[in-house]
DNA sequence: GTCTATACTTTGATAGAC
DNA sequence: GTCTATCAAAGTATAGAC
């Protein structure tokens, strides 16, 4: 019996992990199947066992990435806390999850773009409702007059894409600890919107 | 006698604007020397008479847009105004850049990566260039009090990548006008940097 | 689950006529 | 400066043996 997890077999999740990692370092467009099977120590042929397609890839990648940053994130907007308190923490979750699916982030952010209809169109729609879930507390945060008069879209972007860049340079054993990060965010990207 | 425009025919010119569009919007790696060509409405072979190879043309797009960026930046570190006015400008100046090179930016930000070395080097050379000239506003800023004691280097790619992602949204038509996207992000960015 | 062998397509690039 | 013709390499994917 195979060894299952969530609803794939160990093997069918190595081979996504050494994709995510390849699509991310090099490209979507660049990577090749050969690439990808001489990363496993196998042939190109293999692959085809586990995956119809090379963009069969990038879309289990695309979609279970946006799993796990619903599934964190979206239950944050109506939590019982103040509302600059609910936006703080949903823009240090979205850190926490940037930093934990580093590789993943690139496709997340920038690859999901290669995938051809209708899962783009898809990707798009759930990448539009984790958007909301940030403009829905901007919003709240600006009626109750805790935020100034921003512009709500245009922020909601502004402080998703400064934290976004962070997969292009964080290492782990760099200078700043993920806590320490996470303050300095806190600190300028919240002060900007307050009244 | 050739048409110049700089250094270029005009007709160089010509093409190196379409591969800009092509590049930016589909990816380097996803544009095809034949999908070019077809867009100025040519053979894919005509296009080897005024370059040699694919990479060139990314090459001559990435260097005439660090050019561009920096010529308009870096003269404003040693302005004589006030530090923190400095970085203002020079943040309002980097996306007045961004949103004039709206296609060049995203080969100035992603798709240098598919440049070879040495070129890849001496592009990512640039760029630390470009870095440096906020780090040093920043640090001076932090040096005279007028920022509190921020990581450096983490501010200035949080400012500039709150920055950056303008050129995937931006709408020349869209509700904002540049004016207007220029005081958001100097309320909502340099807010955070003062005491 | 991986292999060999291979079909078919697309790619960047060159040679040489006009 | 553009064309036709063409090449070698690399791309995705399939069939069928083990």
């Amino acid at each position: 019996m195979d060894t299952e997890i969530g609803l794939f077999t160990a093997r069918k999740q190595e081979i996504l992990d050494a994709a995510k990692k390849l699509y991310s370092r090099k490209g979507y467009a660049a990577s090749s199947m050969r690439d990808l099977a001489k990363s496993l120590g196998i042939k190109p042929a293999s692959l085809y066992s586990h995956y119809q397609s090379k963009e069969e890839m990038l879309w289990e990648i695309a979609i279970r990435c946006t799993k796990e940053f619903h599934g964190y994130i979206l239950p944050m907007v109506q939590e019982d806390r103040p509302v600059i308190d609910r936006l703080d923490r949903m823009l240090r979750g979205h850190l926490r999850m940037v930093i934990k699916n580093q590789d993943a982030s690139a496709i997340f952010f920038h690859e999901w773009q290669h995938l051809e209809e209708p899962r783009r169109s898809a990707f798009a729609k759930q990448r539009e409702i984790y958007e909301q879930a940030f403009i829905d507390v901007l919003n709240e945060g600006k009626q109750k007059g805790v935020f100034r008069d921003v512009h709500i879209r245009f922020s909601m972007f502004t402080l998703l894409s400064a934290i976004n860049w962070v997969y292009r340079w964080y290492k782990p054993d760099g200078k700043m600890s993920i806590e320490e990060i996470e303050e300095e965010f806190s600190k300028l990207l919240i002060r900007g919107l307050k009244v």
